[in-house]
DNA sequence: TAATGTTTAAAACAGTCGTTTCCAGTGGGA
DNA sequence: TCCCACTGGAAACGACTGTTTTAAACATTA
């Protein structure tokens, strides 16, 4: 068979559909037609649609999580023990974002994936996320704890978070706020010019002065 | 009747509901038992699902509108054609909506909603959104330039929506963060606390370094 | 050749969906 | 009194959903 993969092309369809409309209004039928492959085929091979929807996130995360473990152990040797500085972390994270769907996938897909992932709460996929990749995740944030001593540990979460909403947010949208920067200020916008101006933003964000403490009893005078 | 009017209690039950699960999650059946009313009732009220899901909103966003409105007016009188320090505008921003839920409904519930109208395409909502309410958002934004004249125009506009994700993103998953954040670090964190936190973040990256210009020939080596 | 794993076609399953309809009441205003 | 907007119950409509089954083909491998 020249052509690809049943799998390969169930995939390829669901992910594009999933990210253009989200899970619950993407039939099945939608998908096989799309692809040109048989409705029981997506039973036949993963099981569920469920099942399908995990698999169009592995295919991501499975490769994205080996080379960012790679890529920290390269950084931890190079450091030797030394404090590794924020920016260059958030600088790999950045950098195995991007490579990983360099390969043969569209990066827009992806980030529009983990926006529904994080919006639509589909509890399974949450936990299944959680439960499979969750262990990069807190080996990343271990190591940007250390290069941030000087923040408390609520403030330096509440922070992360901050930044993983404003990435997702804007590269989960990108089509159509770039459709309107375009428009109105004649300058075209690729994934790596939006990292650009990304990065000044979020590290700024992460050193920001700490806020005031909470007022014991918050009163209306200013 | 002493029971509170029914399309009250359709809109209170519904938008608890599409919080929860989204829009195509939430059936009307599942709507109307839990409302105790019937199910004919969305549709001889409001004609549609479609025409719900704008109410739910409108019911938000008409006062906020209004009160924003009122809120940024008050403010140019008092500077009387001065510019308006960015961070005044902010706060004015943040106390608006902070102030519209509080009246009778959950900040949380509507934070969820609104990210919701962002991820979930459905093209109807956004549509009616930009029409409605797009105004407010203009007026606001071109508050913004005059307070940063400093910020080229395109810089800005990717700037303000960054910040959006980042508030949107952490508002409407706040009840998973939260859960997080008191197991972790025994704290308890209320929507304010959170506005506290996000205060001196969100002026940092507005105000953070503007990035390098891109390279004109992005050439592969380093 | 025989067996095995894939793929397709077509149909049916049981269930849910949004929407509509018919009918029977209720209340208050004209 | 009649009228009319509102509410309720119940049922049905047609369409679509995920899933399963039976059937027949195809490929590769043993």
């Amino acid at each position: 068979m020249a052509q690809t993969d049943t799998v390969t092309r169930i995939l390829d369809t669901a992910e594009v559909l999933f990210a253009e409309r989200g899970f619950a209004e993407t039939s099945l039928r939608t998908i096989t037609s799309k692809a040109r492959v048989n409705l029981a085929a997506v039973n036949y091979h993963f099981g569920s649609k469920k099942a399908l929807i995990q698999a169009v996130f592995s295919r991501y995360l499975d490769p994205f999580t080996v080379r960012f473990h790679h890529a920290l152990d390269e950084l931890e040797a190079q450091h030797a023990g030394r404090v590794i500085p924020l920016e260059v972390l958030l600088e790999t994270m950045a950098r195995t974002v991007l490579e990983v769907p360099a390969e043969k996938h569209s990066l827009k897909v992806f980030m529009k994936l983990l926006g529904l992932a994080y919006s639509q709460a589909q509890g399974h996929l949450r936990r299944h996320i959680q439960e499979e990749y969750g262990s990069v995740f807190t080996r990343f944030t271990d190591l940007v704890r250390r290069a941030t001593p000087e923040l408390p540990d609520a403030e330096r979460f509440w922070r992360l978070h901050f930044v993983l909403g404003t990435v997702i947010f804007t590269l989960s949208g990108l089509d159509a706020l770039r459709d309107i920067a375009e428009k109105d200020y004649h300058e075209h916008v690729s994934v790596r010019d939006l990292v650009r101006r990304l990065r000044p933003v979020v590290v700024a964000a992460m050193n920001a002065p700490l806020p005031p403490p909470p007022a014991a009893q918050p009163a209306k005078a200013s």
